[in-house]
DNA sequence: AACTACCCCATCAACTTAATAGAGTAAACA
DNA sequence: TGTTTACTCTATTAAGTTGATGGGGTAGTT
């Protein structure tokens, strides 16, 4: 299941992605508009400004802002910040593997087999879209 | 991330399908061999049998064995018995939708487009693939 | 200097997962 | 017919995670 911090940061990304000028935007405005809780959307909001893809102002007409091309910014990057791995198991993780404290071998287990493949296939379409295909 | 109980499921069924012959095989030979909590496994094979995948004998020499033959057995239907839903968000799956509370309009909505292409990406690879494809 | 909005800390209820225990029931075999 | 064996069911529990919230502090803009 798809975590409730990952989809409030694609909408909120998508609705940065949106405007026609990339001017900072309030938090309360993104929240307000895509029916997410304000205090929640900040601590989102500010790693993904902590992770590089959002600028930030401070003061009266400060906000949020893209900080890259919405074409430049693949969904891997965004779904490993937001969700974590993409992997379903951490033995068939890229960025976060680690041994299955259960499996004394993975290149013989089944569920280690079937993984792989759905790690791959969940790649080549994170790796293929930017945050510019999700803009309506 | 994948349950165990969606992993220990998977392991079982596998040790099962690899047996020479489809005579019952008892959860404690199970559970030793694939490192798997004993009681827990048992409620994990009961609901593979009460949906259709397993067989069960009761006394002396019983056990569980495959119902149907493993090339016959898909991962969609063992994951959405085990795992449950395999789209990420209820607003895009096939056997569980669901509209999302906080989304006015699924047309229009990013996570949507992005799920659906995923959903499309992971039921590819579960429905390429039987329980006879993960046999080592 | 005042205002605005980011920033961070701590708390909390609700839910889910994984494991475990104990008792009950049905089938096989002597 | 009775005992053994192993499946079946209910209940409990600890631990962890998620999502939401409140309060207070800080920094930049006007």
């Amino acid at each position: 299941m798809l975590s409730k911090k990952t989809k409030y940061g694609l909408k909120a990304l998508t609705y940065l992605a949106s405007q026609k000028e990339n001017t900072p935007v309030q938090i309360a405005e993104i929240a307000e508009n895509e029916n997410i809780s304000q205090k929640f959307l900040e601590s989102i909001l500010l790693s993904l400004r902590k992770t590089g893809f959002l600028g930030s102002k401070k003061g009266k007409g400060g906000g949020y802002y893209l900080i890259k091309d919405p074409k430049e910014i693949l969904m891997t990057d965004v779904m490993r910040i937001l969700e974590g791995p993409i992997a379903m198991v951490p033995c068939v993780s890229l960025n976060f593997y680690e041994k299955c404290d259960d499996c004394p071998n993975e290149s013989i287990c089944s569920v280690n087999k079937l993984m792989l493949k759905v790690r791959d296939a969940n790649l080549e379409v994170y790796r293929n879209n930017t945050l510019a295909d999700l803009i309506m």
